[in-house]
DNA sequence: CCACGTTGGCTAACGGTGTAAGCCAATGCT
DNA sequence: AGCATTGGCTTACACCGTTAGCCAACGTGG
C-alpha cells in the first residue's frame, strides 16, 4: 500500500510550478508563500489548493524538475569528457551556481521520497558514480566535497579571500582515483 | 561605526537563551518559536523582547555557544593525538551527531558576523587548519569534505545501504597530506 | 436542450508565526 | 519619598499554510 503520485502534471499545474520557480530563482526559498505565488498568477492563495494538495507538493514537483535538470545536465558533461572527475565537478559547481536557491532547496532538508517522481534521485546520481569508475564509496566521499564546497560558499562561510578555486583543485585531485 | 555587541549576557537572558537550546536539541530548529519558548519558560512570547531585540538575536547566541562548544572540543581532541586528521574528523562527526539540531542551526544559513561573539566562528576553524599542518586550502577542502559526508546523512541522503564508515575512510585517506 | 459533473476561481476563517506598543508591579538606588 | 530599571502582561498587526463552502463557466450524455 501506497504509491501512486506517477500522474503527469495538468498544464495549469505546470503553470504554477513555473511561476513558484521563478519565484525561487529571483528571491530564494524563504520568499516562496501561497501567498506572494498565488499574487504573481493572478488568483488567491486558496485557489492553489485546486490544483497541489499542500505547499510541499510544490516544493516536490520543483525538486523532481530540478533533479532532471540536474541529471541531464551531468550527462552531456560527461559525454567524451577526457577528464570525467573534473568535468562532472565542474558541471556541479555549475548548476549551484547558476540555480543557487533550486540548489538549496533541493539540499537543505530530507528528500519526501514518494513523493518524487520516482527515479530522479538515482538519475541525477548516476553520473558522479560513473564518473569515479563505479566506486560508490569514493563517489559518496567526492559528492560530500563537492556539496561541502557548494553549500558552505553559497552560505558564504568561507573567509572573502579564501581561494576556492584552489580548495576544489586541492579536493579532486586528492580523491581522484589512483590508476587514472 | 556599527560594532558594540561584545556585553556579556544578563541572567535571565542566559536562562532563555539556554531555554531555547533545549528547545531545539529536542524538537528541531523549526520547533523554536518564540511562542514555545515563552511557554517553556512560563510566560508570555512578548516577554523575551525584553531580554533579547529579537529571534535571530536569539538565534546567534545560540549559535556562539555552539561555536565555543565546539571549538573546546576540538582543541582536546587535537591534544595528543597521534593522527590529528583522524582525531579532527572524529570529533567534528561525534559533535554534530551528539547535537544534530544545533549542528543543522549553524550551519544551515550564512552568518550574522557581527552580532555573533567575536572570534568564535574562527576558534573552531583553528583546529582544523592546524591538523592539516597550517595548509589552509586543504583545510578547506577537508571541512568541505566533513560538513558534506554530515550534512547528507542528517539530511538522509544517502541510500540506506550506504557504508557512511567507508565514505568517510576514503575521503580522510584520499585528503591526508602527503608526509604524514 | 437540458441536466450534471468537472474545473478553477472566490471569500471567510482558523490557528500558527514574529513583533510593536503600551500598561503596570516589583525592586533598588538616591 | 521619589524615581528609574527590570521584567512581566495584554492587545494588536501583518504574515503564514490551510480548510470550508460558494459559484461561474464549461463539456458531455441522455
Amino acid at each position: 500500500m501506497a504509491e501512486e503520485q506517477a500522474a503527469p502534471l495538468r498544464p495549469r499545474t505546470q503553470q504554477i510550478v513555473a511561476a513558484a520557480r521563478e519565484l525561487v530563482e529571483a528571491e530564494g526559498v524563504e520568499a516562496l508563500s501561497m501567498r506572494r505565488l498565488a499574487e504573481r498568477l493572478g488568483i488567491r492563495a486558496p485557489s492553489i489548493y485546486k490544483h497541489l494538495p499542500d505547499k510541499a507538493a510544490l516544493e516536490n514537483a520543483l525538486i523532481s524538475a530540478t533533479f532532471e535538470e540536474q541529471a541531464a545536465e551531468f550527462e552531456t558533461a560527461l559525454v567524451d569528457a577526457a577528464d570525467p572527475l573534473a568535468a562532472i565537478a565542474g558541471a556541479y559547481r555549475k548548476f549551484a551556481h547558476c540555480h543557487p536557491h533550486l540548489y538549496r532547496l533541493m539540499t537543505e532538508r530530507p528528500l519526501d521520497r514518494d513523493r518524487l517522481t520516482p527515479g530522479v534521485e538515482d538519475r541525477a546520481a548516476q553520473p558522479i558514480v560513473q564518473a569515479l569508475g563505479g566506486d560508490r564509496d569514493l563517489a559518496r566521499a567526492v559528492w560530500a566535497f563537492a556539496h561541502g564546497m557548494t553549500i558552505l560558499e553559497l552560505n558564504d562561510r568561507f573567509p572573502r579571500h579564501a581561494d576556492l578555486e584552489a580548495a576544489w583543485q586541492r579536493g579532486l585531485d586528492a580523491l581522484r582515483p589512483k590508476g587514472t
